[in-house]
DNA sequence: CTAAAGTCTGTAGCCGCTACAGGGTCAAGC
DNA sequence: GCTTGACCCTGTAGCGGCTACAGACTTTAG
């Protein structure tokens, strides 16, 4: 299977699936006598795995633990809870963040439409220290 | 007033006021004989601007132009309107993924936990293809 | 047989900083 | 006056996670 099939089917561009090999993710195929990578189904299915990890957030670094916790079957099972736990929590702190900038232009943007003649309120906000809503 | 002094007003590291002036959002201020940068206040307060803009989750580029919108006084204030809405709009969305990423983080380790021996959920997760609940 | 599509390597760019290295300058204390 | 330390300067490289070339090759379809 060349580059083009196995980036179809895992949903991966050929050279995102470069770059994970040139970075150790995924490990290089072996090659034609032309040059070309030959790859085999078990690479799409880690393909998937970290792509799949990409859509729940994790970074590459993670992805590469998890890969690692999923090769050796044992007792990893704590392991892997407790990265996703940690994810979690990353990943609550960052929708925290978001949430109070959601909260903070809607806010300004609530004023100025509603705002007479004066002063921009958006430009005042961004003028002003910040307000007491925010970290 | 020196670099530093402004990076402590501020809120923005030395490097990081260089950079903005690199990248020409800081106008370069006049050099000392020596050859240090000389601020006056109102390059903190513009420094204070693109901060609490970063705060907001603008980009470096929104701030550009927010930053010209604040100059010129006329009639842009539904200019700035117009690329804060685009803006919440963006957040939004990044709020929507985040908190989907959360939910079913949430889910595998909920079942994780609770879960008896056999496979890990959460690696098992990883190795499925996208549930319903996901774009 | 030719043209298009795919593949190869290597390199550079994106964003928003941050962190050096290797120098110069300035203020305080002895 | 001289040293020490804190600051400042320039220029460059790195981070993560790709993406987009350039310039060469191979394979495939018509």
């Amino acid at each position: 299977m060349k580059i083009g099939e196995v980036a179809t089917r895992s949903g991966c561009h050929p050279e995102t699936v470069r770059y994970y090999e040139r970075i150790g993710l995924l490990p290089a195929p072996p090659r034609t006598a032309s040059g070309y990578r030959d790859y085999r189904s078990t690479d799409v299915d880690r393909l998937r795995f970290i792509s799949r990890g990409r859509d729940l957030g994790f970074s590459l670094e993670e992805i590469r633990s998890l890969l690692g916790l999923a090769e050796d079957d044992g007792l990893s099972c704590q392991d892997v809870d407790r990265l996703a736990r940690v994810h979690l929590v990353d990943i609550q702190a960052r929708l925290g963040d978001l949430q109070r900038m959601a909260a903070e232009l809607e806010r300004v943007i609530g004023s100025c439409s509603g705002g007479e003649r004066g002063q921009c309120v958006i430009l005042d906000t961004l003028r002003r220290p910040l307000t007491s809503t925010e970290k």
